[in-house]
DNA sequence: CTGAAAGCGCTAACAA
DNA sequence: TTGTTAGCGCTTTCAG
């Protein structure tokens, strides 16, 4: 079971040579099917696993790919690791996990231990802008396969998939601008960070759309995590009047809101309609379950494999989320759960 | 930044031999501070970065950890996850992450592929009893440290941690009790997993205690997740009378236990006391906070790694939870969160 | 204090 | 159809 059989006792057992056992290990055509069967026959008595390190070594190919998100214990992140470990396993990949914790000063260390390790290709989800990764980056997509998640980098190899944060925070703008909602807060990640602007933007956009006039003290910013939504929320409160909704860059940050309020006594949604964005499984334990804009993880798995594989021919993916109405925005909502 | 320079090219411009190369990077003593500083000058200009995997082949170690857990998805496991890479890379270890998915089915596929990547050794959390599988880690152990989480192998090299369920449970129970439960009913994991069976031993043993008698009837039964919660408690209310109090297994089945009885109007703590096990970041975060068992995420990590890396003597660790009460069971508690 | 040489387990031309 | 050979990039005796 656990040994260190290689494949020259394999070749001496069977007299054949090495070379012949490693085409057989590797599925070759040319070779009679009686030599085959001799040799598996072998290698199965003998317990032999090849063994993969070497291999690697020659082949300069790990079978390993290098997932660089900005925070690991970050639920989003969480779910989308499962399904891309799923999905690369399926491939024969295994998958390594880093988190940046959401600074930019960490990203270079991970990317080095990760170049370190040899990975075969890299998902990278940035943090920020700076010039120095961008180019690191590059650099890298020029020798390894490297998909980046919603940042695109033009005029390089490096391709992209994309949650189309305008397009979902258009929407749920809109649903709530159509219910009747015109003084809308918005929570929105670090500013300057990947994760917060364009968001921002699409707010923007609807609220001008709608010919009301864009507010700074309705802006608040966080961190994408619960504490910080609870903290912003705490900040609202302050305001006069309160807002009649709030959207969140994410679920994590409209849950942490939604949790002041309660304690606040303010009732969501009837004092305060709330929306998300991620979809993550919470959203339907929290009371009242969260709107939310649903990116669909799986996909997202999906197509990342498929570009890094060299599966697909796009260059850049845009995946537009799909809005879940739930209790938060609307007090009767039917939210069936099929438990 | 990104390279193939290996270190033959180092050797060649320090006007060294390859030999010297390793030994600067390796630290070796005796060298000439001269020749160090000439070769740390060239590595630095030509950017040389040791190829781990070559190094693997010839040291016969990857600096890899596997860890296997029956589910990834699951948060305790999850928070673990990320303790134990945090601790693991403080001494240039990297992990990679395993699911069984709660399957004794999957533990040998996973462990295959554990050992066709060579890690260096491995944190084991059993799903079963299975004697394959048994015999199978016993025999890995002789090779490379194994270490148990939650499980007990006699005989063998394998060490382990494991939190004191028993314990824990027994605290639970005894805190209600006091309080005035008898009537409590208890939602265990799968029955005949290892996640099952002690904590209800201690359900037992803390009635038997208190002279209350042990009903069926009060056991129920699920899946570790929010899910089995949620339908368990639908089970749970076709009981009459109603129990007074419930202790779950986890967090996760405590929660969704909590979902369904504020579906149907039964009050929390009020008509049923709820708590579960694990302290997990969420119990925060619904409402009522619910009152747990603490097993310290961060001292499993820290004491898995010290057994891992030969750091500590003990071949068993017994971790005491820490009772921690919320809302869930006390309609007064006060639940200060310092954010 | 430094270098030569052998080899980890495997693959891939190339020959046979 | 099979075997010979030459490494992949690094470490590690062992000589010098």
């Amino acid at each position: 079971m656990i040994e260190l059989v290689t494949i020259k006792d394999v070749a001496k057992a069977a007299n054949v040579s090495t070379s012949t056992v490693s085409k057989v290990i590797n599925g070759y055509s040319n070779l009679s099917i009686e030599t085959v069967q001799r040799v598996n026959k072998t290698i199965a008595e003998l317990g032999f696993e090849p063994n993969i390190t070497a291999k690697s070594m020659r082949t300069k190919k790990t079978n390993m790919i290098g997932i660089v998100v900005p925070d690991v214990d970050h639920p989003f992140f969480m779910e989308l690791f499962v399904e891309l470990q799923r999905e690369f396993s399926l491939s024969g990949y295994g998958c390594f996990v880093f988190s940046t914790r959401s600074e930019e000063v960490h990203e270079m260390d991970v990317i080095k231990s990760m170049l370190l390790r040899q990975v075969d290709g890299i998902l990278f989800s940035s943090v920020g802008w700076s010039e120095q990764i961008t180019q690191t980056l590059i650099k890298i997509s020029e020798r390894i396969p490297l998909v980046s998640l919603n940042r695109i980098f033009p005029h390089s190899p490096i391709k992209s998939v994309n949650i189309d944060y305008f397009e979902g925070t258009l929407r749920a703008m809109n649903f709530l601008i159509e219910k009747g909602h015109r003084r809308i807060a918005y929570i929105s990640g670090h500013l300057g960070n990947v994760a917060g602007d364009d968001r921002l933007q699409a707010y923007r956009a609807a609220l001008g759309r709608a010919s009301i006039p864009y507010l700074e003290e309705l802006i608040f910013s966080g961190e994408m995590d619960i504490k910080s939504g609870y903290r912003c929320a705490r900040e609202m409160t302050r305001l006069y009047p309160l807002p009649s909704a709030v959207v969140a860059g994410n679920d994590a940050m409209a849950i942490g809101a939604m949790k002041y309020f309660k304690e606040k006594g303010i009732r969501v949604p009837n004092d305060i309609a709330v929306i998300g964005f991620d979809n993550i499984e919470w959203c339907n334990i929290v009371d009242p379950p969260l709107t939310t804009l649903n990116p669909d993880v799986r996909i997202i798995a999906k197509r990342v494999a498929e570009l890094m594989l060299g599966e697909a021919d796009d260059t850049l993916v845009l995946l537009k989320p799909e809005l879940i109405v739930r209790g938060s925005t609307d007090i009767d909502a039917i939210n069936v759960i099929d438990w």
